[in-house]
DNA sequence: TCTTTTCCTGACCATATGGTCAAGTGGAAG
DNA sequence: CTTCCACTTGACCATATGGTCAGGAAAAGA
């Protein structure tokens, strides 16, 4: 046990203890919501002590909106596989693939946001207001598009964005309750495979794409 | 304005005061979560002093536990809409109606079920391993059979059911982000019937029902 | 009317929590 | 080596909150 710890320099320690901090409250706000954490569990999930979690985030709220903001990055990147798609069949694939994996790699981050909009977005509102209805307005005139070109039913974009919203982040929000259900354990590799393709397949044949 | 108010009795002040108490947690409950909850809102909201709520109620987590069975009743009453179907357009029609109703009407005590779930169910699990698990069961076979007659396509039953409390209750919970995106405004009559008849015409077909 | 029981509530208390601060530690720059 | 500055942290504080309680009001019962 005798390593050498190469001491840090000063740009890492700010950078990896940043992580740290934001990792341990993602998970600790995913757990017991904005009210229900505290900086106290926050830090001794992170190994530090309370004083040094303001040093880096001045308050409270600093430190969920930033967790926040992390997790809509990736919400909205998801998005990206949507784009340069021949038709249906490729596009809302590729994204209910991206969701689904965020929904079991980031479950914490999904929660989280779920949990922040559930509260009336106070924190994150101007971003809904703005950058998703941007990007909800075009993803609409995408599928319309589909539409048009006659490689789907004629159903309305909006719904379908909601119902592939609901179906993917649901085995993240829901996770326990699916989990336990599924005799207690978390689904394994195979049931995720399946969910996935349960999902893709009833939502594709549903707006008439296979 | 000089109404003779008619003195209540016993009884009538007891229901009267705890449906009042127990409206005013739900709502504070779906807006705050759990912890960011206080009794203080709860009692500012029934009009009533802070120290009558725990006249009727021992403590914060007694009302909580009484608001969530509450929405689990009207949950699970939802369902009874889809026995007795001849075949899953009727069973399952009805059943997206009914939560789609709920998601609309109880649209707080919806939010407070999915916190709940979120953070682990930490008071009502035993629900979810006895109640709620049995009647899963019940309708994965109800559904099996609809597809052993040939009634509809080789769907998983749970994951169909996963997708139906999805996407209904999306529409409870994720209101906010919906109200948003439908430029500030809350969804009309009219915009609820589209989202039922969107949600039922995709999953019907997506189902091969249709 | 008198007694009993339920209901009501202002004042109070112990504790938990977000946040502060001053004293210290140790790389980095000169 | 010395100075500087980012980083660290134990101790502390003000406040908010869940919960208590004793005394009083009012309805029910005798």
């Amino acid at each position: 046990m005798s390593e050498t710890v190469r001491p840090l320099r000063r740009n890492e320690i700010r950078q990896q203890n940043e992580t740290l901090i934001l990792q341990a409250a993602e998970k600790v706000f995913a757990e017991a919501g904005f009210g229900g954490a505290t900086m106290q569990l926050i830090a001794d999930l992170a190994g530090l002590p309370k004083a040094n979690l303001h040093y880096y985030f001045a308050t409270k709220e600093d430190l969920y909106r930033q967790v926040v903001q992390n997790i809509f990055e990736i919400w909205l990147h998801a998005a990206d596989s949507m784009d340069n798609a021949p038709g249906p069949v490729e596009g809302i694939g590729a994204y209910i693939d991206a969701k689904m994996e965020i929904s079991r790699r980031h479950a914490d981050g999904s929660k989280v946001w779920a949990s922040e909009v559930m509260h009336g977005a106070p924190v994150i509102q101007d971003y809904l207001e703005t950058t998703l209805r941007n990007w909800t307005t075009g993803r609409a005139a995408l599928i319309q598009g589909w539409i048009d070109q006659g490689k789907m039913a004629a159903v309305n974009p909006e719904h379908l964005l909601y119902m592939l919203w609901a179906t993917t982040q649901h085995y993240a929000d829901f996770g326990h309750q699916i989990e336990t259900l599924n005799r207690g354990t978390p689904l394994n590799d195979q049931q995720w495979q399946d969910a996935k393709d349960s999902v893709k397949s009833m939502i594709l044949r549903g707006i008439g794409a296979i």
